[in-house]
DNA sequence: CCATAACGAGACGTGACCGTCTCATAGTTG
DNA sequence: CAACTATGAGACGGTCACGTCTCGTTATGG
């Protein structure tokens, strides 16, 4: 292999910029109000250079959301109910912090219209369920929880609420209500 | 009282088909995308009939989203498993067909950007599960189901995750697994 | 330190939608 | 039937974002 020269840093600078930039903007403003020309401003950038990186909004945004993706490790001590409450309990607070659950209410909205936004929705969320499904299967193999439990269920009685309660009732779900719904749950 | 003329049956009837069109339109493209040349189009409307009856699109869709209330009225025969059961699959069948669903991501796409959107959606969402509270709350008086369980937040729990599966996971929930769903939270 | 490449700024023509308007038409009331 | 009135259609000027482009500038690697 010949060495190669270094790409020029100022490159995926800029590309970190107006990717940062298009997911304040998604979040501020929604998707259907988002625009290129308010995305290079907010990037103090060129328009010309998103056009340089990217086909246009829709490739863009697909690229900043590959960005927001994190892995969700299920916390590893203490009994399964307690894991099972520490993870929710951080999802709860990830539902009112962060970047992407400040975009979630327009993800939702864009996914209808837009196939790569719904897969990713789709998939994300499939992701961070499993790690609910997993401690749960676990706490059923261990005997900690009852035999007849339903993982995927459970789960999805587990994480529903929060979503509805962030998503559509408008209201948050309070952290210290997690307890109680993991005990009505899986007990 | 003096008689007074009849209103023009006209004026009702385009504000229907305005109305109608309206949610057709979010439905369809969204919120951000809506036009009112778009509305008038499909209304087979002009222009000028929709700014003579509202100030705008905000206006517009506030009058429109009215006509999508409807009662919900809980089964009343049947045990409170079989009618909470009942209540559940009918939502569960509401959200695949109903105009109201097919509009929903969208709402909840712009209730971030819009109060009164986020208001009817708030409204909207708390008399629908007051229905099921009231359900649940009934069972525990009478005895069918466990005195210690918390009304609300089985209410949540059931409701949760239809809405979760619609709106996050775009996956239908199945309406065989809500049995399983209320055995779940009320045993 | 120079040649190069990526840059920001923004002008440009294009197209969409806005909200107002005019006008001939068709449906309604009395 | 006659007067009336809301209507469908669409022209209009204005605004805004698009996507392309041409600049002069700046940072980078060699």
């Amino acid at each position: 292999m010949r060495p190669v020269s270094e790409p020029d840093p100022r490159i995926e600078r800029s590309r970190d910029a107006i990717r940062q930039a298009a997911i304040e903007e998604l979040a501020e403003v929604g998707y259907g109000a988002m625009t290129i020309e308010s995305i290079a401003h907010r990037a103090g950038v060129g328009k010309a250079t998103i056009y340089r990186h990217w086909r246009g909004k829709l490739d863009l945004l697909a690229s900043a959301l590959e960005t927001l993706r994190e892995d969700v490790v299920a916390p590893s001590d203490g009994t399964i109910r307690e894991r099972v409450t520490t993870l929710l309990e951080r999802l709860a607070s990830h539902l009112s912090d962060s970047d992407l659950a400040a975009c979630l209410p327009a993800l939702v909205g864009a996914a209808r219209y837009d196939d790569a936004i719904r897969d990713f929705q789709r998939d994300f969320s499939r992701e961070r369920r499993q790690v609910l499904v997993d401690l749960i299967v676990e706490g059923v193999a261990t005997g900690e929880l009852d035999g007849g439990l339903d993982p995927v269920l459970a789960a999805d009685a587990l994480a529903g609420p929060l979503f509805y309660a962030r998503l559509v009732a408008h209201q948050p779900f309070p952290p210290e209500r997690v307890g109680r719904l993991v005990a009505l749950v899986l007990d």
